[in-house]
Order: structure tokens, then sequence, then C-alpha cells
DNA sequence: ACCGGTACCGGTACAACGTTCTAGTGCGGG
DNA sequence: CCCGCACTAGAACGTTGTACCGGTACCGGT
């Protein structure tokens, strides 16, 4: 009866759905994404495993938000986009949008949802508003848009899931020259030894931003 | 003591790694990344769960098996290729990428692991013996081959992930009109009505293609 | 004809997970 | 004073991946 504990009584903020992503992001990072836990993540917040529930509907909410909590840092540049400037803007962009996922390597392996989040949605709309500002529309707006989001999100995927380490790096180039009859371009180019990622995805976007330049209208030229 | 069940008596095919991994990749057409259990694999075998224990390590090991396997089918082209062709070459490879990873779609789900499967790999030394025979080398021939290989890995994943049920993509649309201060570009393009994937992919593919060529030595033009 | 080992099979068990059900507790407004 | 709302959490259920261990069929050697 008396002396039972003293409940502890409302210490620290209340929960709240920003807290809980808040911790699930620092957790992610720390752990990945199998040690994203709602035990573990409600001991972190000092709190009951089932007390996220009121916040929250079902751990996936918290995965799709902690995916979009990843774009919120950076404000989207507003206002009318300059078209003479687009390719070094949308390069920024495309730059930033990396950097952010690779900071939390584990968003790479979430984007098996649509991109629907506001944070992801706001940088959509200043890329397509780019282009628009370039001259593109229809098709070839559409294709261009799409181009260069999946341009990024496979660059972001192949560089996070290739991220091994050295020795595991070294073994599979080893692997890949005992196989040289097989794997000959592989094996003689050091297929697995490439570590300047960011070069390759500078050199890539350019490659990618060439084509599309051929393909705008004479006022972003 | 007696009447005991007579036990089965090895019925069909003693269970074999190929064995797994093909029912695998079943079941995963079928019921999608959550519906590949250890047990219900087990039940379409007929055999018992820890019995698939034997065959392989662990269930990421059937994971790595089943993804493989999706790039299976095709017999990449060997022997050296020809460079006045290297754009049609790299388009079919590419679009074959792309369709044998649409046909089972939770494939595009699981590329957080790295390129290293057999299959995998030859497509792979298919696509840089075929950049290499355009005058590319160095750090040119890396970004070419990555780039190319980023944007199937984002066109295949976002096309996977953005496949919506027509009401869904409906909804989206929806909300974007409403939010249409924030979202002026996209809402006035339809972002989330399109539905050409094909035609996207083939567009966007060009302007790489395009960008790529610009680079290469006169042999390839 | 027997033995022993290798290859293979599968029941039981365990810890960890996501989630539902239900029973609370403190606080602000009538 | 107390009702109800916002919030908290224990207990429990069903499901998951996997370790442990006791089996059975078969095969080569003696």
């Amino acid at each position: 009866m008396w002396l039972r504990p003293p409940r502890a009584s409302r210490e620290g903020p209340p929960l709240s759905q920003a807290r809980i992503v808040e911790e699930a992001v620092a957790l992610l990072d720390e752990q990945g994404i199998d040690g994203l836990t709602m035990r573990r993540l409600a001991e972190r917040l000092g709190s009951g495993v089932t007390t996220l529930y009121w916040h929250v509907d079902t751990k996936d909410d918290v995965v799709d938000l902690a995916l979009d909590a990843v774009f919120a840092h950076l404000q989207t540049p507003t206002g009318t986009p300059d078209p003479t400037r687009w390719r070094e803007d949308i390069a920024d962009l495309l730059h930033d949008w990396r950097a952010a996922m690779l900071r939390h390597p584990w968003s790479a392996a979430l984007l098996q949802r649509p991109t629907l989040g506001p944070n992801l949605l706001a940088r959509m709309e200043f890329l397509q508003a780019t282009l628009v500002a370039t001259g593109l529309s229809g098709a070839r707006l559409t294709a261009a848009t799409w181009t260069l989001y999946n341009y990024v999100m496979g660059a972001t995927v192949a560089r996070a899931s290739h991220d091994l380490s050295d020795e595991d790096r070294e073994a599979a180039q080893r692997r890949l020259h005992e196989l040289r009859d097989r794997y000959p371009t592989l094996s003689a180019h050091e297929y697995m030894l490439k570590d300047d990622w960011e070069a390759a995805f500078t050199a890539g976007l350019g490659y990618v931003l060439n084509g599309i330049a051929a393909d705008t209208g004479p006022a972003a030229r």
C-alpha cells in the first residue's frame, strides 16, 4: 500500500511525437536499422514501451517520420529560381541531399516508401521549379526531374551499401583477381578499390547535367 | 511402439540450397519481403524449419542468394564488345537489368548489400568492358561506370517505391493541390500522376549516355 | 553380417520483437 | 468535489530467427 515507489512524478518534458522521432534518429544513428526497437526507444526516453503507442500508431510511423526528419535541416531556397544559375543550384541541392542521407546511412535503406514527407517534397519542388525555369516542360520536364532524382538516390544507395571496411574491400578485390578469367575488366581496373566517391559523384552529375542541358531552352545556356 | 507413422521415407528430391532459394524467390514474389519467413519457407518445402539451417547459415544468406538469383536468367553477352554499338549494348543491358528487378519488386529493397553476387558481377563486367572499348579509362571510366549503375538502381528503386494504387496516387496529387501554396510547381505539373515510367527511363538514360558520349574517345563516335 | 561415421532431418525451447488490452494516474474545468 | 481528458504503463499474446540435441538413412570398410 504505502511505500510503493513515488511514481517519478512527471520528470522532464512530457513525451511527444517530436521527442520520439528525435530519439529514434539518434538511436538509428548509433545502432542502425536493426537497432531500432520500440523497447529500446522507450527505455532511452525513460518511458514505458506502450506509452509510445499513444503518440504513434505503429513502428512504421516512427520510421517514416525519422526518414523525413533527415531532410529537415536544410531550408531549401525559395523564391523564383535564376535560370542562369540552374546548374549550380541543382548541383548544390543534390550534393546536400546526398550528404544529408550519408550522415544517416540507415536512411538509404528506407527509400522503399514513396517520397511524400514534407521535407522531401520541398526539395522536389525546388528541383522541378528550377528545371521549369530553364524552359523544360511536359515529358522532357518529367524525364529530367526523375533522371536527377534517380541519380542521387542511386548514388546514395550505392555509396551506403558499398561502404565496406578496408579489409573487406581488399578481400573482395582479391577474389576478383582470382576470378580474373571471368571478370577481366573488373579485375584490371580495380573495381572494388575505388574510394573517391565524392569525385565520382560530381563527375557523374556533370554527365547528367550536360545531357539535360542539350535539351533545355536557349534561356538556360 | 508399432503403429507409429511410417516416417514418409524420403519423398521428393532431397533438400538442397538451390531448392531453398528457388522456393524463397517464389515466396517473395507472392508475399513480399515480410512474407518470407523461415517457417513458411520450410512448410512450402515440406521440411522442418530447422532443417533449412543445415543448408544455410542464416536467413540473410537466403535473402542474399535470392537477390542474386533474380539476375540469373540473362546470359550477358561475352566476347569483346563492339565499340560502335556501345550505346545500344549498354541500353539493352540496363533495360534488362531494370526489368529483371521489376519482375521481383522486393529486390529493390534489398540493395543495401553490396553488389557481389556472381550474376551481378557478370553484368558489371559487361558494362565496364563496353565502356573501356569506347576509350574510357581511369577516373573517367570509374565515373561513367558508376553513373550508369547509379541511374539504373535509382530508377528501379524509385519505380518500385512509387508504384501506388490509382486511388493512392490520386489522393496524393489531390493533397498536393491543396498545398499548392507550398508546392506550386509540383502541383501544376502533376508530379504524382506520371505513369509512363518506361518512357521516362529511356529518356533519362539518353541524357546520361549523351553526357558520357561527350567524354569518350573518337572511336566511339 | 556387422560397425561406425557422415549427411541430413526435425522437435523443443528461448529470447526478442510489435502490438493489443486493460488498468491506472494526475490535472483542469464545471 | 468530482468528472473526464490527456497521458502512462504492466501483463500478455502471437510471431519471429536461431541454438541445441537427439534422431534416421545410407555407405564404405572389415
